[in-house]
RNA sequence: GCCAGGGUAGCUCAGUGGUAGAGCAGGGGACUCAUAAGCCCUUGGUCGGGAGUUCAACUCUCCCCCCUGGCACCA
């Protein structure tokens, strides 16, 4: 069986969450769900990040522990996902006592190895001397400053700060990674930030302290490594592990997700046949796994802001090269939501609440409008006025609509069960003739290209598919006008086709959309009187399967997407 | 400055050589099963500017203008 690791980054929890965490969230769970659906091993994990000064500051700002400040704020992002139905596997938290055990354990290895081109330490320490800026939490450069020499972000001057770090030896990792960046065309995605990344690494890499001393709020370095009493792992060294750590690395069973057998990848790049390697029985690439013949492949995927794709794209595999951990699938880097032309930021005063937006327009409405209606994975611009018109028209006019009037009519001229004929031969006029065989070719385009978008991560397109076909469907409708079929006895057999037409594309428009707007296609599924969710269809469920009805009894009819008036949410 | 992406209808955008497209907004119409939704028709663009290649350019080449992103520590 298809196996699929994947992971979203985990959010600093120094604020509460907002729209462009929520994104992310709701892009690799519909991601996630695809494969579930599709009857992959899935395997989501999230989290949040919770150590380093800023966090530190800002819980003793607010009067509290780090550790109560951390539990209450990561308590916010389990509560929001759940509201917005992300159905993730695991929620890991970097103050967790495995993953402290993991980054101490990424130490001993970055203090065992060896650089690829010198052959010196990996690890070493080095006394640095810079200007730190304390809002940043950061060393500047000269060039950071502005013209009075003080911070641009915080206005004020840095510090002259003398102190002792470790190092991680990046600069004599470029190669390694434009080789692997080369043999691995798709391991980051889109092909510019890829460019991107490969232009970073040729213009030379530094070396980037990992450790920060006179710091408590973090993770101590393991007492092997000499002289590293007092230090704690920088943030980015210990974020960045979760992926490993939450899987039980060091421990072999990491592999069960971090690796997949060759007949079990699942995901974007499964077909490259190159990529598998052999690994030994610490799954370091190189040798034959312990104990049998089998090849294994990286899967991991990695979903990630453009914020922080060097981290991801650099740091990460550089580290992981150095501990002997074979590489992830794909870094997959998405783009931001904006607001007012602003990116979302608390000094702005534009963030959006996902919490708000969802408690009032409904999980389904928010998660459509954020995977409908903008590119996957590229940038967006939220308004609230693009956000209820988008929902009113895809939901509520058209496949709300069409939901609620095909019900209606089954109701009222079949007793509410599906009727159980189906005779296309009895459509006579010519308008009904081509209704009918538009909706079965948009039907039959659609189950191809669907699960074609959707395993491309072309979310959009997949939707807009589906929504042709619902188009379809309402042109159809017009056509037939089933309300006068309906009048006349000696027509009850094309009525029951029209209506049989509509329930199938119902069907099949719930599976197709299912994976972006669960909780709603759930609720037509059951009103539709199908058994089971729409979420255990596989592909060849969502192959069209017009025919007569089993006379089933249809569910309640219930408003599935209510129409948002503007007028009355104002103040949003 | 360097690298990358983009400038197409009021708005958001699709469209890589052959008579300019979609959705939404605007205008008109017929209908009434339906969430005043749906359906049909329709107004609207010298495709950022200039030059070139070609029988033919939104589409290729060059130059220019403007916008955005990246150039190591905020999803």
């Amino acid at each position: 069986m298809p196996r699929f690791y994947i992971t979203t980054a985990i959010d600093y929890v120094n604020g509460r969450p907002h729209l462009g965490h929520a994104y992310e969230k709701v892009l690799a769970d519909a991601i996630a769900r695809r494969h579930r659906q599709k009857g992959d091993a899935t395997y989501y994990l999230t989290g949040t990040d919770e150590h380093g000064q800023k966090i530190a500051r800002a819980a003793a700002a607010a009067g509290r522990t780090p550790e109560a400040f951390v539990d209450e704020l990561s308590q916010t992002f389990v509560a929001a996902w759940k509201l917005l139905d992300v159905h993730y596997d695991q929620f890991f938290r970097t103050t967790d006592r495995k993953h402290h055990l993991a980054v101490q354990e990424l130490f001993r290895r970055l203090k065992d190895g060896l650089s690829p081109k010198t052959g010196q330490p990996v690890l070493y320490e080095e006394e640095y001397i810079g200007l730190y800026c304390e809002g940043c939490e950061a060393f500047k450069t000269e060039r950071d400053l502005d013209g009075k020499g003080r911070c641009p972000e915080h206005k004020v001057k840095p510090k002259e700060v003398k102190e002792s770090n470790f190092f991680f030896r990046l600069s004599e990792y470029d190669d390694a990674l434009l080789q692997h960046l080369e043999s691995h065309p798709d391991f980051i995605w889109p092909d510019y930030r890829r460019t991107e990344v490969v232009n970073v690494i040729k213009g030379g890499l530094q070396d980037i302290s990992v450790s920060r001393p006179n710091l408590t709020w973090g993770i101590p370095l393991p007492e092997e490594i000499e002289g590293g009493e007092g230090h704690v792992a920088y943030v980015w060294a210990d974020a960045l592990l979760n992926y490993l750590s939450a899987l039980g690395w060091p421990e072999r069973k990491y592999s069960l997700w971090w690796l997949a057998k060759q007949k079990d990848v699942g995901g974007p790049g499964a077909a490259r046949q190159d990529e598998f390697q052999h690994l030994d029985g610490q799954g370091r690439p190189g040798a034959a796994w312990a104990g049998t013949k089998d090849a294994y492949y990286t899967n991991a995927f990695h979903v990630i802001g453009k914020d922080i794709s060097r981290f991801h794209c650099i740091l990460w595999p550089a580290l992981l090269l150095a501990a002997g951990v074979p590489l992830p699938r794909q870094v997959y880097v998405h783009g931001f939501i904006y607001a007012k032309g602003e990116r979302l930021s608390k000094s702005l005063g534009n963030l959006v609440d996902p919490v708000e937006l969802t408690k009032t327009f409904g999980a389904d409405a928010l998660r459509f409008y954020l995977l409908d209606s903008f590119p996957t994975g590229r940038d967006g611009e939220f308004t609230l006025e693009q956000f209820v018109e988008h929902v009113n028209t895809h939901l509520a006019n058209k496949l709300g609509n069409l939901a609620s009037r095909t019900v209606t009519l089954v109701q009222k001229y079949f007793d509410g069960k599906t009727p159980e004929e189906w005779a296309p031969d009895s459509l006579v006029s010519d308008e009904a003739k081509q209704g009918f065989g538009a909706l079965l070719a948009a039907a039959a385009t659609t189950a191809t290209e669907s699960p074609k978008a959707w395993d491309e991560i072309r979310i959009h397109e997949a939707l807009e598919h589906a929504w042709t076909v619902v188009e379809r469907a309402n042109e159809f409708v017009d056509r037939t006008k089933p309300w006068e079929l309906g009048k006349d006895p000696v027509r009850r057999a094309e009525l029951a086709t029209v209506l049989n037409a509509l329930l199938e594309t119902l069907r099949l428009v719930a599976i197709w959309a299912w994976p972006a707007l669960p909780s709603k296609c759930e609720a037509l599924w059951a009103l539709l009187g199908l058994q089971g969710n729409p979420g255990q269809q596989r592909d060849a469920d969502a192959q069209p399967r017009f025919g007569a009805g089993d006379g089933r009894a249809l569910g309640e009819s219930v408003i599935l997407f209510p129409r948002i008036d503007l007028k009355s949410v104002a103040g949003a």
